[in-house]
DNA sequence: ACAATTCGCTACCAACAGTTGCGATACTGA
DNA sequence: TCAGTATCGCAACTGTTGGTAGCGAATTGT
């Protein structure tokens, strides 16, 4: 028999998960990555230090969690895949262009390197749950999606990472011509 | 009249920058950016921390300057756009997939968001000395080849960021192909 | 009332980037 | 040979950070 869904006992958390995400990510805009310390964002999320620790067990963890947040699930898409790609592509770049974005996903790739647990996360919440959904919207096999996404995903941060700027809208137009021709 | 290059006064500083900047990169490689302590690296590089930070100003500087020795100059080319782009594609693959580049370059771009100093490194040792030798190489504009070091340089790096893994010869040749529709 | 759990807080630890000071060393120039 | 200069390796230090431990107070179910 299935075990009801009943409320556990004791104190019930605080629906302040969505706050701390903000906090990170306005905080890692603001200081980047190093400069933002697990303090300073739990003072501009107005909690606690060990609260934040309660929820996730790593500032690499936290900062991914932040990322999930901002990206939300893959927009629907219902075209050919020539269509679907471009508005992706869109969605892409207007994602990694909030603030933080970029900066949250420098400094998580540079920790994971050395984190097993980070990377077993980064793969699972970020890289994972888009996979699919891209395979479907372009109908390409499941090494040409990764591809695409390595594609998009880092041309636009590399463009943040070494310029800090966004990417102009001809910049943009170029890079979805260059994704469609993996498209095959 | 010129001043003659004629040796500073005082002891001469021991011929160590290359070993130093490959046990920099060693280290980065075993350990990760974060794990890649200075100590660590003199310890590798078989001298002292403080004659690091003699030569180079900031952890930073110094992973930049690893990164700058592993890249080396443009190799020559001499052909017509096309045959460059491709031999380019694979001399930065080779490069990048080198131990320690790829997670050298994640823990400098996260580093480089709050540090405006080695935002201008990057950008002075890093971007703008193969700039040049791109335009005259590919016979594009300024834009379109720093878009083009964008895409080819972003892919690879995100490719090792997320999965840890090289890529196939077969992703190597798609990211040719979708370089080569930014030729114009 | 009681058990269970979270909250915010203070205090703490180990590790790291970067600095300082020192005696020893290697070179130049007179 | 002797001063002057700059480097070397070493040890000790500072300030900060990620992460932990322990506490009393608050908030729920039974």
């Amino acid at each position: 028999m299935p075990a009801r869904p009943r409320r556990a006992p004791g104190r019930p958390r605080s629906d302040l998960d969505e706050e701390v995400l903000a906090a990170t990510l306005r905080t890692v805009h603001e200081l980047g990555y190093a400069g933002a310390t697990v303090d300073k964002i739990s003072a501009a999320a107005g909690t606690a230090k060990t609260t934040i620790y309660r929820r996730w067990p790593s500032k690499g963890a936290l900062v991914t969690a932040g990322l999930v947040s901002a990206f939300g699930p893959l927009p629907p898409v219902a075209g050919d895949p020539r269509q679907n790609l471009a508005a992706l592509v869109r969605w892409g770049a207007d994602r990694i262009g909030r603030p933080g974005v970029a900066a949250a996903f420098a400094g998580v790739f540079a920790d994971a390197v050395s984190d097993p647990d980070l990377r077993r996360l980064l793969r699972a919440q970020l890289q994972e749950p888009y996979r699919s959904g891209l395979e479907q919207a372009l109908a390409v096999p499941t090494a040409r999606a990764l591809l695409i996404v390595d594609l998009v995903v880092g041309t636009l941060l590399h463009r943040r990472g070494i310029t800090g700027e966004t990417m102009t809208e001809a910049d943009v137009q170029q890079l979805i011509a260059a994704a469609e021709s993996l498209l095959g």
